[in-house]
DNA sequence: TATTGGCACTCAGACGTAGTGAGTGCCAAT
DNA sequence: ATTGGCACTCACTACGTCTGAGTGCCAATA
């Protein structure tokens, strides 16, 4: 079993293959920190450590690397994350503050993740399932098009252009936006289609809009289950490119398909707002086995969103760990008031 | 001066360089196409067009590459702009017209014309410039927050949370509401300051409220002033970094930053809806120095916005002009309907 | 039993030295 | 204007050598 030394060699080895992208020594630990003990000690520990497939060689008689399961460890007995500069946080505080929509606070957060880490930085957007309707609106646009307007009691606004067999009067879509209104106004966005079937019937000569209109809503509504999610710092990706081993390529495309990524983050992110790490082969995604995320929840209106970064395994997890929780710490704050 | 036989021979060393990435000599010339002269004259030709600066010898006897200005004059050369494949255009029209509002129609564009190219697309967002007031939608969210939903017609939709001094009666949003459109509604988003100004006051419990929201509107007609634009395809970039000098990571920060691509758009796009190139050093950023712009320009609602792709100046300029040409037309013919 | 110094061994990476071949520039001949 | 000939250049590769950081093991020590 491997001693608490040993588990302090596996801290300096991470820190410093972390910092210096070199495999470590035993000779340079010796030398670079003081462990009391001699160089031929820190083999031996180094041994061990290597049985139990923490560390590896890249190649016979060099120093050596945290493997995957190296790292896991390290972030299981990290007991002193990091804690962000005085400037950092009053950038966070600044950035997040000056912004006046949603869309326009989601893409400033996560530039501001990327630059903090260094690394990608992913946002999903605030989860709709919880929201109520507000309020519906509904514009004709001519040329018998009319576009329905769903404004959400978190303040998001989804809109959509519907088809209709002829042009309404301003009358007629005075009625339906009524009817409308009255029938999901409050309800939870799951239940739009419901509410709507059980509205009372309009006169005949609207039924046919009125229908559209409902499956416009209800097709919004399934849109937007699938979960978005913005992205920035792709440059920070190309930076690291040296860290793997293969060609970042199918990487940032998949990070751009962002399927992948909403997959890993439900994976990781059942326990709510605490910071969690996935790293290298712990996900099952080929193009993502060299990666780690760091990801936190943050609460809007009581709906967990995740919000983290994604990094070549050998980053800075301490730092990344409390950048996350920070922007994420800060997001629930503005959000969920 | 360069004759026509020059020219050609410019043409397959653009040709062949691109396809294959080696300086290209006059051996190789000489024996892939059939130019009916011998190497010592093709030789010959290269001579004059390295004295034209129109190639250049990465060192000392190698083959030759084009520069910059032998890009340019190549392009303008161009004569038969290749043509898509019968699958690629129905690519397009397939992704395009199942798109049903327009951010999304905008993010299927982006993504497809970087997959079409092999490189980064960019699209800017629709000119809102042009646009009118369709309709401006007032919606209480409680905790004296008002939000504002301002509609254009040609269906782009802005929002805006306003704070007031405090909670508004849904009576006084009504009343508030119907002024604002009747004051607004039609005019041109430039005018809406001026036009909020001229409207008759109402009573004095709103104009606190009146003014507010009224300034929130301005400020979101300003923010917009400046466009977005979304882009696509990092990964492209990535795989052809080995034609940059330096590092992409610099180039791949100002796309994300957007502003100086905007601003070389603007710049390149002054004719309407043809397709322009800019070719390396001819664009004055550090950062895009290595690289070339493909653009052109679509129509929505009579106003012009562009669309295009970056990458490294060896690139295949006419197969990427053919796919921009393309995506701007199908893009134009939907928008402008 | 844990630690240590000693020592032979390994091997990636740096360095130096040909050898190869695609390509050039120039010239005299056609 | 075009061509064949020819000497020259130089990036690239292959190959051998050297070096140093690092290992694994062992016998001595605390």
């Amino acid at each position: 079993m491997v001693s608490q030394r040993g588990l302090d060699v596996l801290r300096v080895i991470v820190q410093d293959y972390v910092s210096s992208r070199e495999p470590v020594g035993s000779k340079s630990i010796a030398d670079r920190h003081a462990f009391g003990v001699s160089a031929a000690t820190i083999r031996n520990d180094m041994s061990l450590l290597e049985d139990e497939l923490l560390i590896t060689a890249p190649h016979t008689s060099s120093g050596r690397i945290p493997t995957d399961k190296g790292y896991r460890v390290f972030v299981d007995n990290l007991t002193d994350v990091k804690t962000l500069s005085g400037a950092q946080r009053l950038a966070i505080e600044r950035v997040l503050n000056e912004s006046d929509d949603v869309d326009a606070l989601l893409a400033h957060t996560v530039r501001l993740l990327a630059q903090l880490t260094n690394q990608v930085a992913v946002v999903e957007y605030p989860s709709l399932s919880g929201a109520r309707v507000k309020h519906v609106e509904l514009v004709s646009m001519g040329n018998s098009r009319l576009m329905s307007v769903l404004i959400t009691d978190n303040g998001r606004v989804e809109q959509r252009m519907v088809e209709t067999e002829r042009d309404l009067t301003e009358e007629e879509i005075t009625q339906l936006r009524s009817r409308i209104n009255s029938a999901v106004a409050g309800r939870q966005l799951s239940e739009i289609a419901d509410a709507l079937a059980a509205a009372p019937e309009l006169a005949p000569a609207l039924t046919e809009a009125s229908a559209r209109v409902g499956a416009a809503l209800a097709d919004q509504v399934a849109a937007n289950r699938q979960q978005r999610l913005v992205m920035a710092g792709a440059g920070n990706l190309v930076r690291t490119e040296h860290d793997f081993q293969g060609s970042i390529y199918p990487l940032l495309d998949a990070i751009e398909e962002q399927v992948t990524v909403l997959k890993l983050l439900t994976e990781m992110g059942q326990e709510a707002s605490e910071v969690s790490v996935s790293i290298g082969a712990e996900h099952e995604s080929q193009d993502f086995r060299e990666a780690s995320l760091v990801a936190s929840g943050y609460t809007s209106l009581g709906e967990v969103s995740r919000v983290g970064v994604i990094g070549p395994t050998r980053m800075d997890y301490s730092g990344n760990m409390a950048a996350v929780r920070a922007v994420a710490n800060y997001l629930s704050r503005i959000l969920d008031a």
